[in-house]
DNA sequence: GCATCTTTGACCTTCCTTGACCTTACAACC
DNA sequence: GGTTGTAAGGTCAAGGAAGGTCAAAGATGC
């Protein structure tokens, strides 16, 4: 399957380069004979945050895609904070997360504010009171997989 | 890529000129092998306001282009980029602004990945379309409150 | 046989590069 | 003091070079 091969390719690529890899997607599918948007789908499917990597990129003349793996120590403490979040949660919930994250060290204090405010009925005063904790999950759970990636 | 090129450069004489430089715009093209806008170009996509440049010029005879890269205090510069803000933003000038902050050392790697992932199109993803931008640019603000106060 | 994962291609968005044309400043000349 | 010539920089639109997205068709596995 050329999408394992591409996989497999992406991750020897990785490891000569430290965990870092820049590359040019019209060239390497180019190079094997694929449709372009074959790179992207093995990104997106196989290099998620989920998984630890951060995907950059930039499009136009010289564009490229960066694909940086982050080592897992804490994550699985993070993953399970994400999976614990669910569908909807409000605000004192969130904060209660984020104190334990800040107690646990995983977390900075200042870390813990902007959380807090990005999270906070303040931040989603526009958005009717019945959506907002379907809201917060979604934005508090980007933040989690954001903390996992660094 | 030429841009990149012509922002280092220019990166490197600000530095040189402690934070100020005056360039002449057809003088540099033709020392580059560029044309003119192209020059223009890449001030205006790379030493903008939102990223801390302060951008005069004068035309005419002996005509030039001043670039001083401002540094404000911390308040100030996160007061300005408060103000900045408005009523709505997209998912790219958010980053660009994080970047900015990022780049004046007023706020880690880790808290702009944080405060990227909260207002990315992903964390709105259940906010209709028309309405996401403005929902960024209040948590934005929060969280831009948020790094003021610590 | 249904669900899930792959593969492909058409179309979109973003960014870079170039060139034609516009505006402004200054100076020389009447 | 106007007029005019020339030397700047400003603007904008077109074209090209990437990467992004999405839906449909094809495999594959249970």
């Amino acid at each position: 399957m050329l999408t394992d091969y591409i996989a497999k390719m992406i991750e020897e690529m990785l490891n000569e380069g430290n965990g870092t890899l820049e590359l040019q997607r019209n060239e390497m599918a180019n190079r094997l004979g694929c449709v372009p948007s074959q790179i992207s789908y093995v990104i997106s499917s196989r290099f998620t945050p989920e998984r630890g990597y951060v995907i950059e990129s930039r499009r136009g003349g010289g564009g490229c895609i960066r694909i940086v793996r982050k080592q897992m120590s804490r994550n699985e403490y993070m993953m399970h904070f994400f999976c614990a979040i669910g569908e909807s949660i409000d605000e004192g919930e969130t904060i209660a997360y984020l104190k334990n994250l800040a107690g646990n060290g995983l977390i900075s204090e200042r870390e813990l504010h902007i959380a807090a405010a990005a999270t906070s009925n303040a931040a989603l005063a526009s958005i009717p009171p019945d959506r907002r904790n379907t809201v917060r999950a979604q934005i508090f759970k980007q933040i989690i997989l954001s903390m996992m990636a660094v």
